[in-house]
Formats: C-alpha cells, structure tokens, sequence
DNA sequence: TATAATTGCTCTAGTCACTAGAGCTTCAAG
DNA sequence: CTTGAAGCTCTAGTGACTAGAGCAATTATA
C-alpha cells in the first residue's frame, strides 16, 4: 500500500495533481485508512504512470480517459487506440512545423538589432510592420 | 474612426479578445460614440496590430506589455527588447527539441501496431510500460 | 421614414490542466 | 509522547481567452 506522496514519487506527478485527477475520474478514488488518507495499490500506481507517460507524450486528458477505457477492453479491435495516437503525432508534426515558422522569424528579429536605441531597434520595428517578415506566420 | 468590428477584421483579432485585451491594460480604454461603442484611431489600429503579430510570435502578454513601455521611449537603449525576443527565441527551440522528442516516439508507437485486438496493441502497451520508450521523453 | 438585420454593450461563467494557500488532522520517527 | 512532515478539504487563482444571456445602438434595405 503506497500513500499519495509515495505514488508521487514514483511517478512524478505531483501529490495536488493526483487529487485531481481522482476529483476528475482519471483514477478511481482508493481506499483510505483508519485517519481518511489515501492508500493505493500497485495497480493504481501502473495507471497513474500510465497517465502520467501519455502526459509526457502531450495526449489530452479526454483522450487519455479514452485509451484507458480501451485497455480495459482487451478483446476489442484496437482501430479507435491508433487512431488516438496518428491524431497526436500529426498534431505534434503541425506544431513543429508552426515553431519551426516562428523560429525563423525570432532569429531575423533577434539578431538584426543594430541599433543602440529603442527608437531604431528591429525588434520593436519588426513587431510594429508585418511588412518586415519574410514570409507569413501565425 | 473604426469600430470594433473594423479593428477585428483589419488585424484579425477577435471582437472579444480585443475588449479583454483592453480589460487586462494592454490596449487602453478608447473613445466612445454618443451610444457607448468604442471608437478607435488609426493609433490604436496599429497597437492592436503589433500585439497580434508579437502573440502570433508566442510571446506572452507581459512581454508584449514590455515591449509597448519600451517602444514608448524610443530615446532608451534596446537592449532589453534584445533580451526578451532572445529569450522568446530560445524558448522556442526548446519547444521544437522536446516535440521531436515526441515525434519519434509517436512515430514508434503509432506506427507499430499489427494486433488487431486492443489485449496486444502496440499503443496501449507502450503507454502501459515505460521500459519499452527507446529513450527518455517529458 | 420605418423596420429589420447586424453589430455592439456589460456581465457572468466556462475552458484546460493544473497550482497555491488556508486551516486543520494524521502519521512515523526518535 | 512529542514533534515535524505529510495528509486532508475547500476555495480561489493561473493564462489567454471563449461562450452565452439579455439588452442597446447602428446600418441597410424597403
């Protein structure tokens, strides 16, 4: 039996954002003991390290209650679980693609700054006129 | 004089994001009509305007502020505008260093899936079971 | 000029995924 | 048996908006 903090620990989310979960429906509500603290099993600590891995790897909540709906089907057709995980990596390849965009655009505005005061800095001017970019963003 | 309206179609930022804009301090209270609408001048059109491209950049509201105190005293020294578009700029590389993280492993465990029931899935398993990341990620 | 459609107003509350703090109780170590 | 860490519930705050209710003003058309 794991008390919260230990849970925390082993998965490394933390002790505010287990109740919250719990508070909404992510983890079942575990036993508690003599004094109303929370006990786990290992079994809890599996699905919390679960959550906390598809976290990391940017799913949304609601997606994530999905997958673990899933997996408590195993005789299931697996379609709707790869479609959860294409839908993030394509969702992720967009965002890189985005930053990769605003990165270029920062490196001209950020390193073009010649000027010694406000007045003529490209940074201000470069926010000022979109005509400055190079090409679009946003 | 521009409405609203106008204002949101010219610099495509949304009748209601541009009241709390003026709610937060980051555009000020402009004129209004003998009916209590907003009316706006070319001045302000262009503040909105240079706000939407710093947003659009991923710059946060209080750096876009610092940006506006700075570009208030054109007289100052730029450097800390400097500062704050480099700081954006590392920023964002970070960003795209940890979605490729992502990506990759995405890609892996997307890609991999050949059961046909959810019992053996490559998704769901992978997101079960750390071990089986090729490397770290989060 | 009358009316209808559109746009605008304020205000409150909701989103997402937490995070912080107050004020209290329980637990484990020495 | 005491002390200090860890736990409890509850409310409210974060950032950057977004949605909706219930009105008022403006603009376009008949």
């Amino acid at each position: 039996m794991f008390s919260i903090g230990d849970l925390s620990r082993r998965t490394g989310v933390k002790v505010p954002t287990i109740r919250y979960y719990e508070q909404m429906g992510l983890v079942a509500a575990p036993e508690r003991s003599e004094g109303n603290q929370r006990r786990y099993s290992r079994q809890e600590l599996e699905r919390l390290a679960f959550i906390r891995h598809a976290r990391d790897l940017g799913f949304a909540v609601d997606d994530i209650r999905s997958l673990i709906d899933l997996s408590g089907h195993p005789e299931q057709p697996c379609g709707h679980a790869d479609k959860i995980a294409e839908e993030q990596l394509i969702s992720v390849r967009e965002k890189i693609a985005q930053l990769k965009r605003l990165e270029a655009e920062l490196e001209r505005i950020a390193t073009c700054c010649n000027g010694q005061t406000v007045g003529d800095c490209y940074v201000i001017r470069a926010l000022s006129d979109h005509a400055l970019c190079a090409d679009e963003h946003g």
